[in-house]
DNA sequence: ATGAAATATATGTATATACATTTACAGTAA
DNA sequence: TTACTGTAAATGTATATACATATATTTCAT
């Protein structure tokens, strides 16, 4: 459905803002979806996000710093977050021994299987999504490249 | 730049899974900048858009039903939303005559005016990110609203 | 080696969010 | 009327976020 009817507002001041607001309720649209999902997993998409991060580097550690640097939301606190998912025993986490200041993240067994799980889950939810062709989904992927300038 | 190369992380199952990731980081990187350009006027990103679903009923009242059915992001406490509008001053809210479990909320000459300063300030942010040409914007426009099927 | 600046992470704290529950009222059927 | 169901908004509460600050180290200039 076309974003002035969703939002019952069709007024815009052209299309580059009719974008801002159909990105931002889009992208919050997605991100409740994806929450929803995780739910029954008991994490919520920012951790989920961090632990495919550590996925990445594995099985090198990561420290906090990269993680932030790889976050999808940049705003969220990284360190409390690994805190969270080490209570979860999802992570390990050390000193690094180069530099006592950083940390080693590393993802742990129990971490590396959930994500297995979850990576079907998220097959199930992109099918769901399948509303756009590979095509489609290429170009708007140009498209927000270009936005963000 | 490619979203694969801002996140540091080049595989993606697919253009559509790149896709989820790109809007999400996009849509942050947008609410942030959003965000950065209201402060000085003291408000959130959530309470501007509160402001302007008020403005778009202005001179009649909305509910706080209706706010919620407008908002971008429903997860927002549209009733405490707009407690923080009225302890600014920038809305006044009554009981409903008509129905006393509603209110009505409408948008204050203090609202009004702010808003009328920072529709300039949307000109200018909307000018800092035309990269996009017009019908580029409108082509994203269409895929997103796709996109939510 | 010593102190100053830089860096990595952690913490304090105010505010915001998510979600369940409550309160107050309205509509409706026996 | 009474009791039942539905609805609008407000509230309680646990958790998360934003942002400033603190702590512990490292680096670098002298």
């Amino acid at each position: 459905m076309e974003i002035g009817k969703v939002i019952k507002q069709e007024k815009f001041k052209g299309e580059l803002h009719k974008l801002l607001v159909n990105l931002i309720y889009t992208a919050n649209f997605l991100r409740g979806d994806h929450s929803s999902k995780l739910k029954p997993f008991g994490i919520t998409p920012e951790q989920f996000n961090v632990l495919r991060i550590l996925r990445g580097q594995y099985p090198k550690p990561a420290t906090v710093n990269l993680i932030i640097e790889r976050m999808l939301d940049k705003s969220s606190n990284a360190s409390r977050l690994v805190d969270k998912l080490k209570s979860k025993k999802l992570v390990e986490r050390t000193t690094c021994p180069d530099d006592r200041r950083a940390v080693n993240v590393i993802i742990s067994d129990k971490g590396l299987s959930l994500l297995e799980i979850m990576d079907k889950e998220e097959e199930n939810w992109l099918k769901d999504l399948k509303t756009l062709t590979e095509e489609e989904a290429k170009q708007l992927n140009v498209l927000l490249d270009k936005l963000r300038g």
